[in-house]
DNA sequence: TCGCTGGAGTGAACACCGTTAACAGTTAAC
DNA sequence: GTTAACTGTTAACGGTGTTCACTCCAGCGA
């Protein structure tokens, strides 16, 4: 049983006042806009007060990009699941052209999450910050979902040979994670996201303009090739 | 005729002073470090001095950004051209690893480059900065050597039909700056260095450190899978 | 050679930043 | 009812980018 005081309360309105305002700073201004001070002016606080509820500038901001990935991974899955008509392709399409979309219409969101180095939660002096476990929450989606396209038909990959031992060894460390996929449909799977992956942070990150003034065919003809690798019969590109 | 009087070399001097100590607090401690007055204190100047050289800041960095794809750009020609007995398929898998190498090594540098937004030349407020001409020439590299390759034998691509009208066309416009390649080519080559870019932004952001503990082998898996759709005659992984 | 010009460099100052310390008022708990 | 914890304050420290007014001296033409 959890017994809540007023204070309790206030203090989580207060938690969260806090991170909406940097958050609009953030929309308004990018990553830089958003500092300790500026927060507390947009609440009428002073700078110090803020202390009371993160233990520093870093720690505001680990806890804003942990809410922009829930924010993300909840609007994919609400993409996911709105269509109760759509097989797992369309889900998969819908998902990832749901990425993109949110990438562009909130750039700076983006490039904090997907553009900054993020510590390795492996070695020895970092632990897993909340920011690291809504990122696996975001990764499971795509995940999840490629793993029922797998098992609802698996589609074909590459035979274990044929990958070399030591990527090998590593994707079967993998397999369990990925529901029991073989290896080489592992491997299928990662090239696929690094591909959405990259593509994405080009477009967003304006690596790619010098290319394409509109990038959305191009990543249209990208999502058709991987469906059509997956098995999936995709609607044609008009 | 250019005629350099002594303080014209003097202030040259200083400006090539200035860069590579910049160049020296951005190893060090990231972007972050790299400040107006850190970068004076670095060679025993007050922080406004600076500004005889740079007119901001902001340009300090820009000049650096300009720098460092300069510095990468002739790494990896020099490795295209080092060994004389390399081929163009040879060549693609030197400058491919060439530029994982680099991104691994100057982690902070690969940040300050291709992390961040660049401003779309497009737009009609910002014009062609040294930093722009410094990552064309860079794509450069990329882009001639995968020309060279196609044009020495014709690797299988897309036909247009297939493409979609739009994305046909924008890739019509690229056409002549990938030196004549049909537009199925130009698609296939933009595809291969998205994927290339994608997987080193990964890894270099560590995105990619939850799947792989060493991405080295599935890097030189992606980079086999091109070099095979490029018709080139790839060495096994072993 | 004199005098002037303009570039190089200075310290002081402004407004901002993250952070800490010492302090006051309010609220909850024993 | 007293005490302790919580929430907020102001003052201050050292840091940042930037501007201004000022000095100094090399280089130039007359």
């Amino acid at each position: 049983m959890v017994e809540l005081t007023r204070r309790d309360r206030q203090r989580a309105a207060t938690v969260a006042e806090i991170k909406t305002a940097a958050r609009k700073l953030l929309v308004e201004g990018g990553a830089p806009s958003v500092g300790l001070r500026a927060v507390a002016r947009e609440l009428g606080l002073s700078a110090p007060a803020l202390y009371r509820y993160f233990g520093s500038h870093e720690d505001l901001i680990s806890a804003l990009i942990a809410d922009l990935y829930d924010e993300l991974t909840d609007a994919l899955i609400s993409l996911r699941d709105g269509d109760p008509d759509a097989d797992l392709g369309d889900k998969l399409f819908l998902i990832a052209g749901g990425l993109r979309d949110w990438a562009l219409a909130h750039p700076a969101e983006f490039g904090l999450l997907f553009g900054a180095p993020v510590p390795n939660p492996d070695a020895d002096d970092h632990e897993l910050t909340p920011g690291h476990l809504a990122a696996m929450r975001f990764a499971a989606v795509f995940k999840e979902l490629v793993a029922q396209i797998y098992h609802h038909q698996p589609f074909p990959h590459p035979d274990e040979e044929s990958l070399g031992p030591e990527l090998l060894a590593q994707l079967r460390r993998k397999s369990e994670f990925f529901d029991g996929m073989p290896a080489g449909a592992v491997y299928l799977s990662l090239t696929y996201w690094t591909r959405l992956y990259g593509l994405i942070c080009m477009e967003v990150f304006g690596q790619l303009h010098w290319a394409f003034e509109d990038a959305g065919a191009y990543f249209q003809a990208q999502l058709f090739e991987i469906g059509e690798a997956l098995g999936l019969d995709c609607p044609v590109p008009e």
